[in-house]
RNA sequence: GGAGGGAUGGCCGAGUGGACUAUGGCGGCUGUCUUGAAAACAGCUGUGGCAGCAAUGUCACCGGGGGUUCGAAUCCCUCUCCCUCCGCCA
């Protein structure tokens, strides 16, 4: 949610921002328009309850005098007041219903930072690390090496549960396993502090980090509890703070969280069918960040840098790419995707998401902090980017280590976490 | 799943239709006294909207939403959450 003042008094600049976004259904001018007609309403009804309030204690007084008739006369009165105060509180209660449902449809303003373009065509890779390892067999893709080694099997993740899932056995599963909680100790190592948190929430806190109202499509949903499925740990993690002011220094909170995550596909129908890439269902650390508004492009580095810090240490080539402001999510005011090099299926993953989202989620979430004992509250600016994506970590591990004979070298970093096992045969 | 009881300010807790501008206490802030501190005493105390350059004014908020009434923390409906007891359960 973006600050209505901000609509009210610089239009012109909300509109081109929107533009810049390739937004044209954004209803600035309706927004604008409803805000009008709101305010106008306001003061209306606000001069009429001042003079029900005053009058009303009259006629307490009055009463207590033993003065009915004029009593009588007065609430007859008051009776007409409050028959009009009902009728504009009932228009505005439509209008801020209108303006709520207006201001909740136009995305975040991009920063100054970020390069305008107008699709992903026109991202821009920030900078490329590592070399892609070179072999001198033809390397193989993950789902051949999975099957082949009896780590992954597609028919009976099918049979369980359709198209999309898949089962891990043995390794493989041991993998990942070691892969989550790898990761969730080099991130309480940067400062993180681990969280487990729910799986299912309520509607409100899918409002909160803007997930709804535009894309309740890609969400799986429980109607008889009216819960949804999180399609991201960002979801639970960023409403831990819901409606709360925080206390004078306790920003930045920094938190990592380990969870499922659960999403329909249904807008990538057809994409990336193969493999364990894109599923209904998958793994993720993810890194969750309050910060104070003026340290939010400081803390987005330091966000990408954490998160890259996994590539590194794993030993897989990867680059950073920043979004243009053509390629922005809903939310964010700033993103950088890492992609992990894999050699198997030819391609750049994206293994990682890191946003600054400013103040628009914790508008939406009501998360405000104290900057200093006794002074006003202010809107925290909110961070995430996953640190990383476990399926597609599996992949480019599987591909990037596997050995003429199919087998694949355990990374140096991983084998405390597996037992001590260095190879997957 | 069944029965019952609750939700009031930073915290505890009173308030069953008008003096509630929410009693009282605790905590916190400021001041007086003191070399300093404690104690005592006095004053202050939340969030947001709208109008205004501002001082300020005004409206809303007693778990959420709706209703009755001239007037609602208080009465009615509804939802959420919490607690107690019983049953069931990994």
């Amino acid at each position: 949610m973006l600050d209505i003042k901000l609509i009210r008094e610089e239009p012109e600049f909300v509109r081109q921002q929107m533009a810049a976004l390739q937004d044209a259904d954004a209803p600035v001018d309706r927004v604008l328009a409803l805000d009008e007609e709101r305010r106008h309403l306001l003061t209306k009804v606000e001069d009429l309850k001042a003079r029900r309030n005053t009058e009303s204690k009259r006629i307490g007084q009055l009463m207590r005098e033993g003065n009915r008739e004029e009593a009588e006369t007065l609430k007859a009165e008051m009776s007409g007041v409050g028959d009009q105060i009902k009728l504009f509180d009932d228009r505005l209660r439509v209008i801020d219903e209108e303006l709520f449902d207006a201001m909740s449809r136009i995305p975040n303003l991009p920063l100054p930072s970020v390069p305008v373009g107008k699709d992903d065509s026109e991202n821009v890779v920030v900078r490329t690390e590592g070399t892609p390892r070179t072999f001198d067999f033809e390397p193989r893709p993950h789902w051949e090496l999975g099957e082949a080694l009896g780590i992954i099997d597609f028919e009976r993740g099918v049979k369980l549960s359709g198209s999309r899932f898949y089962v891990l056995k043995g390794l493989g599963a041991r993998l990942q396993r070691a892969l989550i909680t790898w990761m969730l100790d080099v991130h309480i190592g940067q400062g993180y502090d681990e969280v487990y948190v729910p799986f299912v929430v309520r509607e409100q806190c899918l409002f909160g980090t803007g997930s709804l109202p535009k894309f309740a499509e890609t969400l799986y949903r429980d109607i008889e509890d009216d819960l949804w499925l999180i399609p991201t740990a960002e979801v639970p993690v960023t409403n831990l703070y819901r409606d709360e002011i925080l206390p004078a220094g306790s920003l930045p909170i920094k938190h990592v969280a380990y969870t499922p995550c659960f999403r329909r596909e249904r807008m990538s129908a057809g994409r990336d069918v193969r493999g364990i890439k894109r599923g209904h269902q998958f793994d993720k650390v993810e890194m969750v960040k309050f910060v104070e508004p003026e340290q939010g492009e400081a803390e987005l580095d330091s966000l990408v840098a954490d998160a890259e810090e996994i590539c590194r240490l794993l030993a897989i080539p990867y680059r950073v790419v920043q979004m243009c402001t053509g390629d922005l999510s809903f939310v964010a005011a700033s993103k950088y995707d890492l992609e992990l090099w894999s050699p198997g299926v030819q391609e750049w993953l994206e293994v990682s998401s890191c946003s600054l989202f400013t103040d628009f989620q914790a508008r939406r979430a009501n998360i405000r902090y104290r900057p200093e004992e006794g002074a006003k509250p202010r809107h925290v600016y909110t961070l995430n980017g996953s640190g990383l994506a476990l399926p597609r970590v599996v992949i480019a591990i599987l591909e990037t280590y596997q050995q003429p004979d199919g087998s694949v070298t355990v990374p140096e970093v991983l084998r405390p976490y597996m037992g001590g096992v260095d190879v997957i045969r």
